[in-house]
RNA sequence: GGGCCUGUAGCUCAGCUGGUUAGAGCGCACGCUUGAUAAGCGUGAGGUCGAUGGUUCAAGUCCAUCCAGGCCCA
């Protein structure tokens, strides 16, 4: 019989290296064959619900990082809340309409224009339904577990009928209004454009200085001979000007040029003089930009016609005068700062780019913009306030399609107004938990600040606007439509809209005073599509899906403070009056190594799916576990690598564990805690005090700190000391010896209880150790996070052994010096005398009986009485003396013994060994032993 | 330009209400082991705490400004 046929070794068939990128996708399908999503649900039914909403992403591209750190960080809150014995369902959704779904298909050679706008809808149907197959098999592919086969998607039937309930809710509420707002206008394609539609080409236009007279100086500006002075490139809008806008912070001169005098911004009058060739001029007074509102101008030209001074932050020093002409319907800065003063928007063009009957200067009707704009300069200059023409070169806005230029025109939208209920959705803000907690203060301020919500759009793909309007052009909507609309979406989608006459889509009967010979026609602009996944909360329920409204949590970016945090909860607070949330959570975006935004030129672009090909989803998941996402995160194949040598760890560590309590029973072989060893005893409640630290962590939504403690564990107490020095009980002791038990109970306990707290970062590599295990559940994910104990004399235990690992740090020092001086190789090969200071002393004695040499891993250790001896090396907490042992080695434990051949049965082993052998062995009494 | 956030060793993170020579793990260097071995163990070297100015007996921690980066607006 050979020597080492007698030892303990471990065995296990868990392998060091875990195949991970082919054997994950056999645990997926494992999974979802054996149902553990649903058989986990029914073992928590009845408890207490935690419902994570899912932010539906949207239904274009392959997924990125930022897809991976979302999904994985709410599927590690899903199975630790399942885990942790809460009803926690996921129900995943995703967003579907929308212009990008309508660009993908230019991209493909479908012409929106030359089609019936159902077909082309049915493309789009088609061709978001294709991405969201693509997206569920890569999101199922991180280890994202959940109700894959039911998703709520923003496209079906039964979500549409419920957005449109909402916007009746809303309308109803009175929220819901007709307004003028500019936008994008392609006169050459006759529609509005997207900012993505547009593109920027070099233009020639006109450059003009012209002169507003001052009407009422508010006393504090003499009117006499005084002007504004105003520069513009598009003399056009010169007639439909409604006022000047100033920037309250800058400075104003009034200059006096001949008998004039202009105000003009102090930062810009030398530039200004420059360009109108004063060459005298004399500053006669100062204004600040606050000074100037409210005053009053005439119109350059139109007799009757004034302008009024109003104030914006928006107005730069760069060109211009410091003063900007202001015309409501032709600029996005222009209509915000008019309607904060009150005006109505003025927006006298057509669809073809001409003017209508509504422009003040009535030459102009009928006449194409840009062949105004040498009418209005010869107007101005009868008037005397052209003071400067001169024509220059920019980049100017065009439409992609025509490549024309576009222009700001204000044009008939819906709006839901947000300010008639601010109040209440800021009272909803306070009542809701952020994580991280500024998200409160980013949220709320954002909707003290926004405006109203412009939620019609001229683009086919997405749910219509349920509105009819009569024949005098009143718009209708009741419950009645409304109800009528949705039922007809919920049998048919909202295609419905476009394959039915507005007969159809009326209550049979229908009729309206405004329509006396009950015609109606139908709104043919579509929902923001904001309001699509804004109403998710109503829709995903409307699909008989299980999720509690108001939700615990919705989990998303950072950007969706602006939008999905934003929609959701001024259609919830407008309907319902309340958030249809509890709490928000959000995370930061996946930068690269250097923190910088990933991007295809730079090339520093990291995808899920070349990751996981290359290492595994575990490594992913490690990585979202491993870093703070509640700010921005970076990645980079170097942190990955980082995170897979910390996975190898982790495995290895288990493999010990598995492999060394191979021939441990549970029932039969169990340690109680009162009969363990002290060292395994202040193991066992490390290991307590870990779980509830990592408890805590999961319910803080810290993962980071779950993933820092354990790997803390798993190596310093673990790895580094409690398993090193195991090796010499497992090993050599008998089977079924009390100290050998003792140690694989803590092992044990720790490989199932780390397994637990780990199993939601890490589920296919702890369903993997499940296997190994004695436990009575199918998977670790069917499993209960493990129950904290409240071990007795717990807290003393953990001082006297805190004092111990300082005398033993002093030790390792100590033997690290005589391996320097080739006094010793391994730590066996020493004999190690210690003479703790008094301190320690006191909590060694009090761990009296313990078997410090086993801990310590050397061969013959004591601890030396009275004075330190002059060769002694000095620590922090004791002198150390390292000798080499005397004796020999023994062929079976390696330690340098004195008592070889104790036993003359087997006369090559120490006492100990022999004693173990002769009991476990009995053959090799017989046998004899080889090498 | 505005709102919100981030910036501590090469990397990922700790450092609570300001108080002794700023910590951990990884990585790195050197060494040990070869019965966790495409593993394991030990020791060690790494930081002007983004920068500057200020408050204070005392600041990584408070204040101001600036720089770099991110999200969202304009």
């Amino acid at each position: 019989m050979r020597v080492k046929d007698t030892l303990n070794l471990g065995k296990t068939k868990f392998p060091m290296r875990g195949n991970l990128p082919k054997r994950e996708a056999e645990w997926e399908k494992n999974w979802e064959d054996q149902k553990f999503y649903q058989r986990r649900l029914k073992l928590n039914e009845g408890h207490e619900r935690f419902d994570l909403h899912d932010g539906p992403p949207f239904a274009n591209g392959n997924i990125h990082m930022g897809h991976a750190l979302n999904k994985i960080t709410k599927d590690i809150i899903i199975r630790s809340k399942n885990m942790a014995g809460f009803y926690a369902p996921y129900t995943p959704g995703w967003d579907t309409h929308g212009l990008p779904i309508e660009q993908q298909l230019t991209k493909q050679g479908v012409d929106r224009k030359t089609m019936d706008r159902a077909a082309y809808r049915k493309l789009c149907y088609d061709f978001a339904m294709s991405q969201v197959e693509k997206q569920r098999t890569d999101f199922k592919r991180l280890g994202v577990i959940g109700d894959w086969d039911h998703p709520y998607i923003t496209l079906l039937p039964e979500f549409e009928a419920a957005e449109i309930r909402v916007f009746g809710k809303m309308f109803e509420n009175g929220y819901i209004y007709q307004g003028k707002k500019p936008v994008y206008w392609s006169w050459s394609s006759e529609s509005t454009l997207a900012e993505a539609e547009v593109e920027y080409h070099d233009i020639e236009s006109p450059s003009i200085y012209i002169s507003f007279p001052v009407k009422d100086g508010k006393g504090k500006l003499d009117e006499k001979n005084t002007y504004f002075l105003i520069w513009t490139t598009t003399p056009w809008t010169i007639p439909s000007n409604q006022g000047i806008t100033v920037n309250p912070k800058f400075d104003y001169s009034v200059v006096e040029v001949g008998d004039r005098r202009y105000v003009v911004g102090t930062e810009r009058l030398e530039a200004v003089a420059e360009i109108l060739g004063w060459s005298d001029y004399k500053t006669v007074q100062h204004l600040k930009g606050t000074d100037l509102e409210y005053m009053v101008a005439k119109h350059p030209y139109l007799e009757g016609r004034e302008s009024l001074l109003m104030n914006a932050v928006y107005v730069t020093a760069d060109d211009g005068t410091g003063l900007v002409h202001t015309a409501s319907g032709f600029g996005e800065d222009d209509y915000n700062t008019a309607m904060r003063y009150g005006f109505d928007v003025l927006s006298p063009m057509d669809n073809k780019g001409c003017f209508t009957e509504e422009i003040p200067d009535k030459d102009l009707v009928g006449k194409f913009y840009t062949d105004t704009n040498d009418i209005v300069k010869d107007k101005l200059a009868a008037a005397g306030n052209l003071l400067h023409y001169s024509t220059f070169v920019h980049s100017a806005a065009h439409d992609w399609r025509t490549k024309k230029p576009v222009v700001y025109r204000a044009t008939t939208q819906w709006f839901a107004s947000i300010s008639k209920f601010r109040d209440q959705i800021l009272d909803q803000i306070e009542k809701t938990d952020f994580y991280p907690s500024w998200g409160k203060t980013r949220l709320y301020n954002m909707i003290k600040d926004r405006g109203d919500w412009v939620i019609s759009r001229q683009r086919a793909w997405g749910v219509p606007l349920p509105i009819f309007y009569a024949e005098d052009g009143t718009a209708i909507v009741t419950p009645e439509t409304i109800n009528h609309v949705a039922d007809l979406f919920e049998r048919e989608g909202s295609n419905a809209w476009f394959t039915h006459p507005v007969e159809d889509l009326l209550p049979e009967g229908f009729t309206s005073e405004h329509s006396p010979n009950g015609k109606f026609t139908k709104e043919t602009d579509i929902l923001d599509v904001w309001f699509d996944s804004g109403t998710s909360w109503s829709g995903v329920r409307a699909l008989g899906y299980d999720v509690q409204y108001p939700t615990s949590m919705y989990l998303e970016g950072s950007d969706q403070y602006r939008g999905w945090f934003n929609s959701s909860l001024i259609t919830s607070v407008a309907a319902n009056g309340v958030a249809p949330y509890k709490s928000v959570l959000s995370q930061g975006f996946t930068l690269d190594g250097q923190g910088r935004k990933m991007s295809k030129s730079l090339g520093n672009t990291i995808s899920p799916n070349d990751v996981i090909k290359k290492m595994s989803a575990e490594i992913i998941r490690l990585w979202v576990a491993s870093v703070d996402s509640s700010a921005d995160v970076g990645v980079s194949m170097e942190i990955l690598q980082q995170v897979s040598e910390a996975y190898r760890k982790i495995r290895n560590t288990f493999r010990y564990m598995l492999a060394n309590t191979s021939d441990f029973d549970p029932k039969e072989n169990r340690v109680a805690f009162k009969d363990l060893r002290k060292i395994d005893q202040y193991l066992e409640v490390k290991l307590n005090d870990l779980v509830a630290e990592c408890l805590v962590d999961y319910k803080k939504y810290d993962f980071a700190d779950v993933y820092k403690q354990v790997f803390k564990f798993i190596t310093n107490d673990l790895s580094a000391f409690y398993l090193d020095f195991a090796k010499d009980v497992l090993y050599i002791e008998a089977q079924d010896s009390h100290a050998r038990r003792s140690m694989q109970t803590v092992i044990y306990d720790a490989a199932v209880k780390l397994a637990k707290i780990l199993a939601p970062i890490l589920p296919h590599t702890m369903g993997e150790v499940w296997e190994y295990l004695k436990e009575a559940e199918d998977d670790v994910y069917l499993s209960n996070f493990p129950e904290i104990e409240d071990y007795d004399g717990q807290d003393e235990l953990k001082e006297d052994w805190h004092a111990f690992m300082k005398v033993r740090d002093d030790v390792l020092k100590a033997l690290e010096k005589a391996r320097d001086q080739k006094l010793i190789g391994k730590s066996f090969e020493a004999e190690v005398t210690v003479y703790p200071d008094e301190e320690s002393q006191a909590a060694l004695d009090k761990l009296a009986g313990e078997d410090f040499r086993e801990i310590l891993i050397v061969s013959q250790l004591k601890f030396g009485q009275g004075p330190v001896p002059a060769d002694a090396d000095k620590f922090d907490h004791a002198s150390v003396v390292v000798r080499h042992a005397e004796g020999e080695v023994c062929p079976r434990c390696r330690m340098i013994r004195t008592d070889i051949g104790a036993d003359n049965r087997l006369p090559e082993l120490c006492g100990r060994c022999a004693s173990v052998v002769a009991l476990d062995h009995p053959e090799a009494l017989e046998e004899g032993l080889e090498k």
